[in-house]
DNA sequence: CTGAAAGCGCTAACAA
DNA sequence: TTGTTAGCGCTTTCAG
């Protein structure tokens, strides 16, 4: 494969001409720099990725960690990140940790090792070695959830709020034995959703019953399981505030198979405002999250972060959306 | 950040023996490397990944290159491919094209200089700089769609015959005037899946008809649009092959837009089964790709041809399943 | 404005 | 078994 080296020699000039000329310094003879790129061309040159990196001590890649490639949600911030990035010549890595604290160890480690200009994490329970990276000064942005300390920038979405809003939506649908179906206790977004929901039911004044709340993996098997659960009881409820929209396809097909119609029967709230929400029967009910946007303000505030790492870590909070459908009406 | 000098001094060996014993050559004392080890703990060392893929000119590091990161056949291509690639010690870099040509041609050139060990890729229909990876020798394994050349190995699915089964389900179920939504011209497996939707009607002696048939983007809105069309027509569709999931969404808001009802007013099967197939009313029928399998016979084929990349280049097709749920039944 | 040369951190001959 | 040493390809002083 051609090196500086072997484009210098055809081009006549130094190696460190052509990694002016390359680079686009303007200090270079722009007669020299035409036959530069000339000759770059002619070999197919493509720098060395490794060896330009080594020597800046720095390569021009974000890391992206989310715990889920097959949650929209996650791939929908993916999407801002990326777009961002792209636009000031940064390339994205996406690494899945499938909310697993080792995996999210391994793919921090790769992180430092591979000196990725900063990393965009959605931290698992534990953080498992995110406190790595702030220690060596790697830049962090923290999503979707906050790390344990909060010392470093942070965007989450106000989870509780949206949570009780939707919640009270139910209440105000007339729903009187509201549950919840949220995900592992210690998952920030998890809880948060479950105090929101206790919030709601505290200020209208319904009672809260554990035997109305089921906590599971974010996934569609555990909350199917965890609705059938829940609908067995002798008092089951009469509405369910999902936290995901996987969770949500679960308690959808728990409810089909009790014969309960979502609304009618059993009023359904889930967040995530994914494609097929409009399409089910009845279209249901969702907390829309600003999922690309998330994206968009963590990529800047990493890229800002890795300019200057001396500013003060910044929280930003963003609002959610109900997006009211029929999986709430009685009628 | 430490090195491997630091790890050396601090366990009073030679650079060399740091080296040997972090990378578990046998060759090292085990006291030594006792020390080493713990060393290294100590200093929190961390290899230089550049420098490291400098020497060895070549990182354990798989580019992904796919056009849809929100498209779940994509997602779960990619799952495949990580479980592979993690379980013999590989990253994978995952890169999103969007269909453009121009971004391909860039995650290319990324990949390039990064010397990424090798590339799985579902080419755009001009494959831009595809070529660039063999004739550097690359290792390339093409997913979903063939590279023009089909110089590598290449994993597909039999989308043509599939198309032509989902469509002889529709001929068998009774619909008489089947319509066909795929995707761009040009790109293989939307144009497979028009042929096989051809020979399905010629073989079942229905005359097919240019008006019964739309193309364009693989996305909702386009699909949309292309349905409305086709149901504002004199003589409409029955039935609809689709060629991809998030097309479906498009064509059933259509659907219920003109107040069809699947199944019973219009026949539907589309590609690809989502989680929320089932949950649709009625639940829909899909031809089921086996996505992940697809993702890890491509890394296997690729890791296959790192080791050795004298082997001529293979293509494995694999089947996919016609599931039959209500939006094909007309009662 | 250009070139010579040092060196980023690591691995792999080669020597001992 | 261990150490010495020569680069991998690039950027960046420092001289000119």
């Amino acid at each position: 494969m051609a090196t500086i080296s072997d484009v210098a020699e055809l081009a006549g000039v130094s190696t460190a001409t052509v990694s002016r000329a390359l680079n686009g310094k303007s200090t270079v003879d722009p007669e020299l720099a035409a036959r530069v790129l000339a000759a770059a061309r002619e070999l197919g040159y493509q720098p060395n990725g490794p060896a330009r990196n080594l020597r800046r001590q720095e390569a021009a890649v974000l890391a992206l960690v989310i715990s889920d490639v097959e949650n929209p949600f996650f791939t929908a911030i993916a999407r801002g990140v990326e777009d961002v990035a792209h636009s000031v010549g940064y390339s994205v890595v996406l690494c899945n940790t499938d909310e697993d604290a080792v995996k999210e160890r391994k793919y921090v480690d790769v992180a430092i090792q591979e000196r990725v200009a900063g990393v965009i994490i959605s931290p698992t329970a534990t953080a498992a070695g995110v406190e790595q990276l702030t220690r060596r000064g790697t830049p962090v942005v923290a999503v979707d959830r906050p790390l344990p300390d909060r010392e470093c920038d942070t965007v989450l979405v106000d989870t509780r709020l949206a949570a009780r809003q939707a919640t009270t939506h139910l209440v105000e649908q007339g729903y009187g034995r509201i549950g919840c179906v949220t995900g592992p206790s210690g998952l920030r977004t998890a809880d948060d959703r479950l105090a929101g929901y206790r919030d709601a039911l505290r200020s209208s004044k319904q009672r809260s019953s554990p035997r109305l709340v089921r906590r599971t993996e974010f996934k569609a098997a555990g909350a199917q399981k965890a609705a059938a659960d829940l609908f067995a009881q002798e008092e089951p409820p009469d509405a369910l505030l999902v936290a995901n929209s996987a969770m949500a396809i679960g308690v959808l097909e728990a409810l089909r198979a009790h014969a309960l119609r979502p609304g009618r029967d059993v009023g359904v709230v889930a967040f995530d405002d994914v494609p097929w929400a409009g399409l089910v029967d009845p279209p249901m009910t969702v907390v829309a999250q600003p999922a690309y946007e998330i994206g968009t303000v963590a990529a800047q505030l990493l890229l800002a972060r890795i300019a200057d790492n001396t500013r003060a870590p910044t929280t930003t909070t963003l609002g959610a959306r109900l997006i009211e459908r029929g999986s709430t009406v009685r009628a």
